[in-house]
Formats: structure tokens, C-alpha cells, sequence
DNA sequence: TGCCGGCATTGATCTATGTCAAAACCGCAG
DNA sequence: CTGCGGTTTTGACATAGATCAATGCCGGCA
């Protein structure tokens, strides 16, 4: 109840309550008291290099992990080693919430870049979760919108055809860069072809080729990482309204 | 506090204290006393008729629901009309998680054959699940468990060819029969074929062929919806040990 | 009992995307 | 500045699975 700052390593880099993801993030929405309480438990982590693992499939779970800076994928892996990415996290995003259910990681949470991280011990979690009824409100949310993502993910991958699964896709980065503050129209893919294939459910190939094919149809200008979406509205209706062009 | 036991309609069918899939549902693992609490909760709902919706894309999320006899799908559809089976649900298991981040259900939850459900308002369960700590643990792990079951259709929808894809489709039907006491070598598709391609991203010939395959090499044997599944292990060698079939 | 509409099977053919291969490019390390 | 490995682009070709079409089956209803 009383309100002493703590003065230890996690302060010194900013504390969710001077976070400029608060917003995005978990602590959304709570009062400044229940912030601090936040504060309290989580850790700030050293930074990752890029490539470097945030944490292994099979690991324990211990701590759920919200990106501060910098860019992830998790990636699930089957028996004989192909790896099927399952997502691309951005700053103020959470990772680990697949591992809860059965107390492992079931996915390989990779750097893309220089990335940092606060680590939430997920029982402290919990506990607090039962004294701050926001804070409960919000964290189910945030396992719920994942839930809603992958079913977003479901049926890019079940019923659209390739250049209506790359269009989605930069679609969602578009919009996500925008809530944190970045240009909607211009910004860099953090990740390979290969990998936005692989999270797309297609070939590096096809990727390079469709954005060339983007290109020549004047909706994005593409040089290497470098995107910048032209006609956002086009690469809109490609999602959409798609009658006529028969799914796969 | 007081411990008035309610007679009141949803008391009259079995209540969850009495219920056969508790090990299975949300009650797994509460105390007598914090499952009479669960119990005064939820309610029991008229049954569904098969084809009835249990809620709809765009309807406010008020409860989350437990099969508790039956068998759901649930499907998001697309602007155009396409529609994509994001999953199918069996007695114990529970619908609605994708909603909660938006207050808003993000797809429509049919019923495939006559069911009852258990509806759980939103708003006391998180409530309860405050003063009951065992409730909240387990309703993380089964909100993460739809995460990570995500994450495994994912795999199955980016990285598998449609051999494969059955095969893991049916293991995975086959699995949850038997945790539930049936056999898990023989049982109904409730669903058709054309849904199950729609979960598998496949075109209903497509998992006729398959299926027809699959009898002739004496792995399963189909009649309609009757399916017995005679060489588990060769299914179970098509989902993981495919080096060679090299993934589409 | 017989009819009807949805469901399933099977075949023939088409096509989007995968595969293979070669060349160009890019950024990093020396 | 130079060379090198990993990435990307582009082309030619192959194929899994889609599409189209015809037929058969089954279960519900009159």
C-alpha cells in the first residue's frame, strides 16, 4: 500500500510505468498503484543478439515474455525438422502463452534483430492477476486475441490463395507498425523470404515472385527489406473481395 | 459464503458436481466446496437441435460454453462468403475463448448432431476464478491449450500435404474419443466431408480420394461416417516420419 | 414403400504453386 | 576494397490437388 520506489536493476531501465508500451502492452489500463505492482514483478533481461533464442520448444515454462524492442518469430517444429513459423512479434506483443497448458514451451521463440524483453514470472503473474481484477481482465484478453489471430491465421492458410496470403499479410504488419507509431506505408521486413513463407504456408519462391508481381502492378515498391505500400486499398480488395477468383 | 444450494432449473440436470467430464472440463481439480461454487454459476441450456447455432460471428460475448453432450464446429467466415471450419468441438471441451478480446464472437458455433451445452457467464467466471486459484490455473491452461492446439493445426495447414493432414486429423479425433471412454479405433464423423476439408484446407474429393486411399492400403476401413481405424501406427508414421515425401 | 435432395465417390483434366537450377545481389569480415 | 555465404530473383518444368462432371448412395419424409 505504501508506495516505495524500489531502487534496483529493473528501474534503471524503464519500468512499464515510463514504458511507451504501456498502451499496448499489459499494463493497459491500470491505475498507477496497480502498475507499480506490475513493476514489482517483472524482470527486465539482458538484450538478445539477433538469431539468439528467447527460448526453446520443450523448455519449461517459467515466464511469459513481452517484446520491449525489437522482432521475434516462434516457430513450431515437427518430428523430422521442418519448422512451420507460427508467428511475428512485434514490440508490446506477449510470447509464450502456448506453453501454460502443458508447462512447456511448444515453440522456439527466435530474435530476428537486436531484441529486448521483460520477463513476467507467470505464477507471480497469477497471484496478481486475483488481487487486480483489471490486470485479470486484460491478460485474458491478450490469451484471447491470440486465439482470434490464429484463427485469422487458420483461414489465410485454409481458403486463400498466395497473393491473397502475402497481401493479408502486409496488411497486418501495415496496421501494426501504424499502432505503434510507425509509418503504415514504408517499413522494413525483419524476416526472410523464406520465413514469410513459411508463415504463409508457402515457398520463398512464390513469395519473391508475388511481391515482384506487386511490384509491377504499382501496389508496393519492394528493395530488399525495404516495403512501401502504394495502393493499400488494392492490396484491401485482393483480401476481400475475392469472388470470382476461386479459392485454391 | 452461506452454502444455499439453489433449486432452480439448472440444478435438475446434472450438475457439474455429478458430471461425467469434470476431469475433462473446467471443474478439473477444484475441491468439493469450490465446485459447488462453479456450479452456481453455470447453466444449463435448453439442448440444440443439430444445425442450431450456438452463438454467432458478431454477437456479444456474454458466456463461454462446455459441450457437454454432442459435437460443435466452430467456422469464421470470410467477407466473401468463404468459410473455413476453425475446429470442431467433443463433450468437455469449451467455445467462445476467441471472443473475449473483443467482447465480440469471432465465429459461429454450429452444432453437427443433437447437443447440450453449459453455458458459463464470462463475467463470473472471472470473478470466481479470483477467489479460487485452482480455477484460474485451470482456466489459463485451457485458454493456452486452444493456443497451442492452434499452433498445431498451423503446422498441419503451412507444412503438410493432404495424406498427412488426414492422417493427423484422424489420429487427433481418434485420441480425444479415447480420453473420453470410447474406442479410439472405431467411431462417427459427425462432421462431412466437405467440413472436414474445410478444417484441413482441402477440397472435399480430396479427402474422399484420401480416404478411399487409405482404405485400400488397409490402414482404416470407411462406410460413410463410420471410420475404424485398423493400422494406427502407419497414420502415425505418415504424420511424422515423412523425410522423402517432401512437404508441397 | 418409394421418392428426393444432400452427400459421397470416382474419373478426366487443368492450374497454382512447388521444384530445380542458375545468376544476381547484398552486407559483412578480413 | 574484395571476396564470400546467405539471400533473392527469375526462368523452365513438374505435380499435388483443384475443378468439372457424371454417377451412385443413403436417410428422411410422404
Amino acid at each position: 500500500m505504501n508506495t516505495v520506489i524500489p531502487i534496483v536493476s529493473h528501474t534503471l531501465r524503464a519500468a512499464c510505468s515510463a514504458c511507451s508500451l504501456q498502451e499496448l502492452c499489459l499494463p493497459a489500463g491500470l491505475a498507477p498503484d496497480e502498475l507499480q505492482k506490475l513493476d514489482e514483478i517483472v524482470n527486465r533481461k539482458r538484450p538478445l543478439k539477433r538469431g539468439e533464442y528467447l527460448y526453446r520448444a520443450g523448455s519449461a515454462l517459467q515466464s511469459l515474455f513481452a517484446v520491449r524492442t525489437g522482432f521475434f518469430k516462434s516457430c513450431v517444429m515437427h518430428d523430422d525438422g521442418r519448422e512451420q513459423v507460427a508467428g511475428f512479434h512485434m514490440a508490446g506483443e506477449m510470447l509464450g502463452m502456448d506453453g501454460i497448458g502443458s508447462g512447456n514451451h511448444m515453440c522456439d521463440a527466435v530474435s530476428l534483430e537486436d531484441s529486448e524483453v521483460c520477463e513476467i514470472p507467470f505464477g507471480d503473474l497469477e497471484k496478481l492477476s486475483r488481487e487486480i481484477p483489471t490486470l485479470q481482465q486484460h491478460f485474458h484478453r491478450i490469451m484471447s486475441r491470440e486465439i482470434a489471430r490464429d484463427y485469422g491465421v487458420m483461414l489465410l492458410l485454409g481458403s486463400m490463395r498466395a497473393e491473397e496470403r502475402l497481401a493479408a499479410f502486409l496488411l497486418n504488419l501495415s496496421q501494426r507498425f501504424a499502432a505503434r507509431g510507425y509509418s503504415p506505408s514504408r517499413f522494413l521486413l525483419r524476416m526472410t523470404r523464406h520465413e514469410i513463407g513459411s508463415y504463409l504456408g508457402l515457398k520463398l519462391e512464390t513469395i519473391s515472385r508475388a511481391l515482384s508481381h506487386f511490384q509491377t502492378e504499382g501496389i508496393i515498391a519492394v528493395q530488399n527489406k525495404n516495403v512501401e505500400i502504394k495502393d493499400a486499398d488494392r492490396l484491401r480488395a485482393m483480401v476481400s473481395q475475392c469472388a470470382g477468383h476461386p479459392p485454391q
